[in-house]
DNA sequence: CTACTTGCAAAGCATTTGCACACAT
DNA sequence: ATGTGTGCAAATGCTTTGCAAGTAG
């Protein structure tokens, strides 16, 4: 059972329909780098001359975080990137890179233990959760030797958005 | 030394200047609960009547954020969230209720350390984080009882906000 | 058939910005 | 004085929505 047909038994299961736009969408998203946005999508699609509309992008990308065939992501302010999901799969958590914006996955078994037990202490019912962690990756690391890392620039990212390169935030 | 202190050395650090409305913003910060947003504070202000507009509300907390007196948080698509900063201190991450919004801290060193670990077995520099553990708190999932605590709309937050209750991303 | 979908343009929201005026130092 | 800061309103950027027309089952 591949993707299209969970996705069309979803919809079925809602009274939903499986529309030509959804089905392009949903074989486009197989493509596509491991995290992208709304808009990342909608050009790819407009410069396939698919002539889907910006409005039907955000709706079936919705319809596919509902379904579970895809992970909405929040870590830049201001727009969500959407990555395929890992079918029920092992939960990751991400690295982010503020200086290249690269993303990288990771998972580790013993922070996921003790999280459940934060969770306990707290009376606190688990439902999901989101580990980032911010800095720089190894290629930006070397291309930061000698500069200073420790000026707010780096270490204290604005809450003022520079609009080119997005502020991180606790 | 106090946080007015603080503020105005951050100030006269760059040749800016400590003026009323931030002073009287910084004081109000001081009251405000654990967390709020720029427009909670607006409001505040608003109602009390101290004739500041939103712009400086947001700018000053863009400052405050700089001059490290707070952090912002990110846990609500849509809105940044303030909290006072605990200076230079330990840091602390949030368990979060998707019924009643309340957020509780945590802390722990486990975490803290294996979370390092990670980032260096990935040849990261970290440089921030964020751990956010979503789900019901006590009191809620009290309130939850007999309901179906697994249907999607507590289990699988729509990507699709609903404009009262904002949706829980990963 | 007929309810669900789409495209378009307009609306929403939180936040930022341009500008003329006001104010700390 | 003079460079900063402020209020206002307009602009942004991403995302959602209303509505008339199109289409899947």
């Amino acid at each position: 059972m591949d993707d299209l047909e969970r996705f069309q038994d979803f919809l079925k299961a809602q009274g939903q329909k499986l529309t030509q736009q959804r089905e392009t969408i949903l074989r486009r998203i197989e493509q596509m780098e491991e995290h992208f946005s709304a808009d990342d999508l909608y050009e790819v699609l407009r410069k396939e001359r698919k002539g889907i509309s910006k409005a039907t992008v955000y709706r079936t990308l919705a319809l596919l975080v509902e379904a579970k065939l895809l992970d909405a992501l929040d870590f830049e302010r201001g727009h969500l990137l959407y990555e395929r999901a890992h079918g029920g799969g092992e939960h990751h958590d991400h690295l982010v890179c503020i200086r290249c914006r690269r993303i990288l996955e990771f998972h580790n078994e013993d922070i996921e233990r003790l999280q459940e037990e934060v969770a306990k202490r707290y009376d606190f019912h688990m439902i999901s959760h989101t580990h980032h962690i911010y800095g720089l990756c190894g290629r930006c690391q070397r291309k930061e030797r000698g500069r200073d890392l420790s000026s707010e620039e780096v270490d204290r990212p604005r809450v003022r958005p520079s609009r080119r390169s997005r502020p991180v935030t606790n």
